[in-house]
DNA sequence: ACTATTCATCGTAATATTGCAATATAAAGT
DNA sequence: ACTTTATATTGCAATATTACGATGAATAGT
């Protein structure tokens, strides 16, 4: 029915499900390996960049920025957008800690 | 218009978001948990573990059969899914990569 | 052969996501 | 004040996803 039915998953299994559904869009991995190769931050260089409309951009920012992924700088009539440190590192931890929770032993089926 | 334009990203960024997107949502990160945890192989226990019909949990099974993230091994009637070792690790890494390209220095906006 | 069990697939309904144009807001320059 | 520039928001339309019941296929036990 396109609704999740989030009340039979733990809290961590749906935060955790959250955050990887921002990285499930292609236009939001070129949107943070821009910003990660600008290093600086940036603004709507995006638009001519990725070649989706503003609105587009705009709104997958607004997805980054409400995951804490990133987050804006206002800085006059622009916003500066970069990474957000913090949860950067919790994010690494938390892919990590699934990824090291396999093997703990070996054979299978 | 729900269509992603893939034509615009590159390969490994639609790639990497096809991956990704099998971690968003939280029954698919449950049968991996639970397959995590059991260790050994799974079936259809994952019905009464999870509370989903059992055509839903097959569709999420078949999503991350598809990804390559599981496999599974007919056993009799029933059939048994496991992780799929090299592609656990291949994942392991390519998230790694990404979060690892941060910071290159310091001070932002 | 018949039945029960296990899983996959199909059809369908409800909701979510993606994308764009149009419009709104807000700062900066003139 | 007026215009330009930069970004956000709104209102669609198209497509994707999620979930379930019903049905199908395959094996196991009797």
């Amino acid at each position: 029915m396109g609704i999740t039915r989030s009340d039979l998953f733990t809290d961590k299994q749906n935060e955790f499900a959250q955050l990887a559904k921002v990285f499930g869009h292609p236009a939001r991995l070129a949107i943070l390996e821009f910003i990660l190769k600008s290093n600086s931050c940036i603004c709507g260089d995006l638009v001519e960049e990725l070649g989706l409309a503003q609105s587009t951009i705009s709104q997958h920012l607004k997805e980054l920025k409400n995951a804490g992924i990133i987050k804006g700088n206002i800085e006059g009539a622009s916003v500066c957008y970069c990474i957000n440190e913090e949860k950067w590192y919790e994010m690494k931890l938390i892919f990590n800690e699934l990824f090291d929770r396999y093997p703990n032993s070996k054979d299978c089926c």
